[in-house]
DNA sequence: TTGAAAGCGCTAACAT
DNA sequence: ATGTTAGCGCTTTCAA
């Protein structure tokens, strides 16, 4: 690792000279110089140090993920389907820009803080913090900031958020149940808070413009924590008798109940109709393939991002909160009910 | 942001002082300033700046991952089911060791190489290069790097490895569809280099001892870029009458397959056996569930760690080549043929 | 028990 | 066109 000054020594100049140099200031040094100390740069493969670079301009070249997960979710959230595409996209962004991705996930909001004022990150993008946490955070951090798919209380000015129509596409596929025929309809997540509460939200709004009514236990929790899943799904089998349609705030559930219930020998769509929520590859891969909300999650992570660097260079924002479409995907798990 | 400076000044002490206190030097330092100094640490909320200390230090806290993609797969690698989990497993081991996960994706390994330079990375996990790339790596890093799912020319002597068993795996899981009675066996991938070589290697060697012929058309090349994809499942559909099994080199492959040819109304298993590997999610949620060869990523990923940080720990490396073991997994997609 | 000071590699204001 | 120099915040050696 030959650092500026050791080349400076070599050519016999100035390390101001060869900084220039490296950063194509070549009008303020002389040809012959110039490509004399371009050639002992090569030569000896110069790479600069970041961390000096970084500390001398209190700058850092790195864009912070933070993943707020809950503790059950611990475990290895970048496995997820969503949030793999996600930070897959996000990284490819970030790449593009020159800039490096740091990942980082934790249960704690202070843990982000912390890393955030300890890396000294130029910008951060904060997936879903599902609680007023986020609050905590728009008011701490004074690097910028974006969040993705995090709602809570107050939207406070200023702060950057990415969002997909979730309210939106919960509405949008129960009406589409409703207009097939379905009548019982179960909500099925596992909380009630974020995205799912906006998607549930939807559901229920238009539960209500058909006058269907709705009772506490048509929301049905799954928890996903091993051992437990397993019960939950058997509780589900039961359950599903009293329903024509179960509405998955997520493919992954969509699919895994989908399945659970056809090798106990429900019919879908025939006995029962199953839709989920994202359209990402499990709902492309299931067979049936599954009716879904779709979203497009690679344009999510684009936008975050290209929001993140319009922050980050000072440039204007044309809007505080981008609000994605969501579009329903009919494929093969909703029959038609004969009208009543 | 406040500095360690400052607080020495506030206090009225050394820097070094309160650099004592703050790395829990505290037989160094009176009982009196020291709690004094804590305190002030604790009301300014004082956060290490890790850039300051990585250059004092010469470290840097961050192990890189790397992924060296081929161009047609650059896209989005994380979204992949496989390396998905196996980057949120390297991550988590990583965080559990207090230091932090840079990603980075390149199609060239010089860039690779300045990456590690520039970052002053502690640490690197090099996932799959599929050449002889691996070779230059190991030779141009003077850091710890640990190869994930890497083969080689030569194992360079010194070289950190982590393996499965993928030559076995390949080899029996044809064992195990040539004992079922299937003869006409096709083997499918995207390339034939790295892990895919392997297994193709294993089921070579499988055939050869059951004297089944194999002819170059056996080995089914599939390019999964976007529009290319479409025909060549449409070729897979004639291909494969001449087949009764199907050996994918990967789950996603395998299901991919399977629903395109049971859309076509090919019966699987009855017309046609289908086998995946790796045993990710896809094969777990499909229908009819995928035979397969499983494989523990999460492990692979924590052993990855566990040995980088004995290199960056200095502790003594038990063995440079770690081959985790593979296991068939029978579910719904190989039928028993007649014997012949 | 405490402090002074040099240095990590790079940057940038200022001087020549 | 080129050089000098003072930092950035932290670590660490040496001295007191």
């Amino acid at each position: 690792m030959i650092t500026i000054k050791e080349i400076a020594d070599i050519v016999g100049v100035s390390t101001t000279t060869v900084n220039n140099v490296i950063h194509g200031r070549t009008n303020q040094v002389s040809k012959a110089t110039s490509t004399k100390i371009q050639k002992v740069l090569d030569e000896y493969n110069y790479v600069p140090n970041m961390t000096a670079r970084n500390l001398a301009q209190n700058k850092s070249k790195i864009i912070g993920i933070a993943l707020k997960v809950g503790k059950d979710k611990y475990e290895n959230p970048i496995q997820d389907a969503y949030i793999g595409e996600l930070i897959g996209s996000i990284e490819k962004s970030v790449r593009e820009k020159g800039y490096f991705l740091m990942i980082y996930i934790s249960d704690s909001i202070e843990e982000v803080l912390t890393y955030v004022a300890t890396w000294n990150v130029d910008g951060l993008v904060m997936l879903g913090p599902p609680d007023e946490s986020s609050d905590t955070i728009s008011k701490s951090i004074n690097k910028p900031v974006v969040f993705v798919d995090s709602y809570y209380g107050k939207t406070n000015k200023g702060d950057i958020h990415v969002r997909l129509e979730d309210r939106r596409g919960g509405y949008e596929m129960t009406k589409y149940l409703l207009e097939s025929g379905h009548r019982k309809i179960a909500f099925v997540a596992d909380n009630c808070v974020g995205v799912d509460k906006e998607r549930f939200l939807g559901y229920r709004k238009a539960l209500e413009e058909y006058e269907v009514n709705f009772q506490e236990e048509d929301f049905f929790r799954l928890i996903p924590a091993k051992g437990i899943l397993e019960k939950d799904l058997e509780k589900m089998y039961k359950y599903s008798k009293n329903y024509t349609a179960l509405f998955c705030a997520s493919d992954y559930y969509a699919v895994t109940i989908m399945n659970d219930l056809r090798d106990r020998g429900i019919k879908v769509p025939k006995d029962l109709s199953i839709v989920g929520f994202d359209n990402n590859i499990y709902s492309q891969l299931s067979r049936p393939a599954l009716t879904t909300v779709a979203q497009d999650i690679s344009k999510k992570g684009e936008i975050a991002v290209k929001q993140l660097f319009k922050l980050i260079e000072n440039r204007k924002i044309d809007s505080e909160v981008t609000t994605l479409p969501i579009e329903i995907i009919e494929r093969d798990t909703v029959s038609l009910l004969q009208a009543e």
